[in-house]
DNA sequence: ACCGTGACGCTGA
DNA sequence: ATCAGCGCCACGG
């Protein structure tokens, strides 16, 4: 899979996060690692703050809950307009991490 | 080719 | 809860 259809299906998959639940960069990065061949947290951040723009990138965050830095405000309003679980200063991840197998 | 730089993540202190 | 240390992979200098 090259670099280009990586980015696609990165993309693709953030779009079926539904609203109201968030995944993680690394989550990501692992529900694509046997199509693709790579599993790289890091790689998918960078790709969001890349190519990010264009989909629901809020519902994304790091494996702690934190949300982007430099899009906390953001981020936290689409949330909390999505009726995201919140806790402190970022995502209740407990509550709401969401996966593929789950929404089919 | 080498090096520094990230919207990252796990482990161990 | 916080912090350094590593491993990770694409990019620009």
């Amino acid at each position: 899979m090259s670099p280009d259809e990586y980015v696609e299906a990165v993309l693709e998959l953030v779009e079926r996060i539904p609203a109201g639940r968030v995944m993680s960069y690394g989550a990501v990065a692992d529900a694509l690692a046997e199509r693709s061949g790579r599993a790289s947290a890091r790689l998918v951040g960078s790709i969001m703050a890349r190519h990010g723009g264009g989909v629901p990138w809020h519902r994304v965050v790091n494996s702690a809950g934190r949300l982007p830095p430099g899009h906390e405000r953001e981020a936290r309003a689409r949330l909390r307009a999505e009726g995201t679980p919140l806790r402190g200063v970022g995502v209740d991840m407990a509550a709401a991490s969401w996966s593929p197998e789950e929404g089919m």
